[in-house]
DNA sequence: TCCACTATTTACAATATTGTAAGTAGCAAG
DNA sequence: CTTGCTACTTACAATATTGTAAATAGTGGA
């Protein structure tokens, strides 16, 4: 390695404004723990990927556990608003997978949880999943169910998130293991089978509302 | 610290035959790692935890790097046994549950998934999934069912695992993030609730065969 | 008992990584 | 233009971690 962390020519120093700064070093930093985890955050590995010294990271986060807890509180905001995002599906099970698998958010938040320092993660305000069930809920009255038990609606929605996000993580482990072949279009039939299931039997297999 | 490692008294110098003295170091990085991850095995640490010296890893396992994939190999392989070992209950769910939450074995299996240098894990024989699926298979023909979707049990056993191994790894995260408080008896009404849900709800809701 | 083999230790080297100190330079306000 | 503030850099320190070399000492076998 030739100089360990310097901007890549001489053309100016650039000077941003700390909150600019501290959202491209934490851009950086939730790309690096996505792909590699988060030993893979490295102050000089950041610092050459954004073009600046390391000590810059330390200016702006005063230590290494600084910069990441700011990390994990980012991450955990970025994965509520993007599950929040309106999608082009109403599909619950697809737009939870898409998030989860497509954006590599499983991932991030299969990291955090792990190595959760201080034993849980900041919760925040993770109503997340309450909004989410209250929605559930909401369509399940609309569509002329009575006799809804309000923890079954719970358990659905805690059986999407905890399946698909245990598929997004070891859904290809477990296609191996099944003795198949990696197939997307399997994942997706498992999801439109897991769809039908919850939806019950009662309700006659009519063509969905995806595109409401 | 006084001396980084060395075995804490003089007694006399331990001489253990490589296979026994292997299964020992690979025995406690994998604590290791259920407990911090990957980046928690410090050969230093590995070796004061055992009462020997660092460098004895590196005379079993050529480097640290050769005991990562040691350890890799032996975690898969004793997450297979685990999961086929006999267990008090033939409950399905309860079984998974126990081997998955219980022991610890769903934070190996993510550390090694997330961390999976090589792209992907070494599968190995990880007929696993196939035989449960073979078996749940034959649970249901035995049980009178007749037009049993070969892909519906796979995606049974899928859907098990997935939400599971989930469950496991943010399940209490799940329980915050609705708005409830951590009791394990939520968890395990999840599972009695995933059962029914499995079976379907063509079966009267009679006792459980879970003694049998 | 003696010997060969090797598990293990001590001491050291090499490098990586976080953190600190002090100075440099861009940008905004007067 | 000057000045104050601070984002940023360079140079360095401190420590941790993996790895190597050589010596030491069990253990099994002749």
């Amino acid at each position: 390695m030739a100089k360990s962390s310097a901007p890549k020519t001489q053309e100016k120093r650039r000077r941003l404004p700390a909150d600019q700064a501290k959202a491209r070093i934490l851009e950086a930093a939730q790309k690096h723990l996505a792909e590699g985890g988060p030993d893979a955050i490295r102050l000089q590995d950041l610092a050459s990927d954004l073009g600046i010294s390391h000590p810059a990271i330390l200016h702006h986060f005063g230590s290494r556990e600084g910069l990441m807890e700011a990390l994990e509180e980012r991450t955990m905001t970025s994965l509520q608003a993007d599950l929040m995002r309106p999608r082009e599906t109403d599909d619950a099970l697809e737009r939870v997978h898409q998030v989860l698998a497509e954006e590599g958010h499983a991932r991030l938040l299969a990291w955090l949880v792990l190595s959760s320092r201080r034993g849980g993660l900041e919760l925040g305000s993770w109503h997340m999943l309450r909004t989410l069930g209250d929605a559930v809920h909401q369509e399940r009255l609309e569509a002329g169910e009575v006799d809804v038990d309000p923890e079954d609606t719970t358990f659905t929605v805690r059986l999407i998130a905890a399946a698909l996000f245990g598929e997004a993580l070891i859904g290809p482990l477990l296609t191996a293991s099944a003795g198949l072949e990696d197939d997307p279009a399997v994942s997706r039939r498992f999801r439109a089978w897991l769809a039908r299931l919850l939806e019950g039997p009662d309700q006659p297999p009519d063509e969905e509302v995806s595109t409401g």
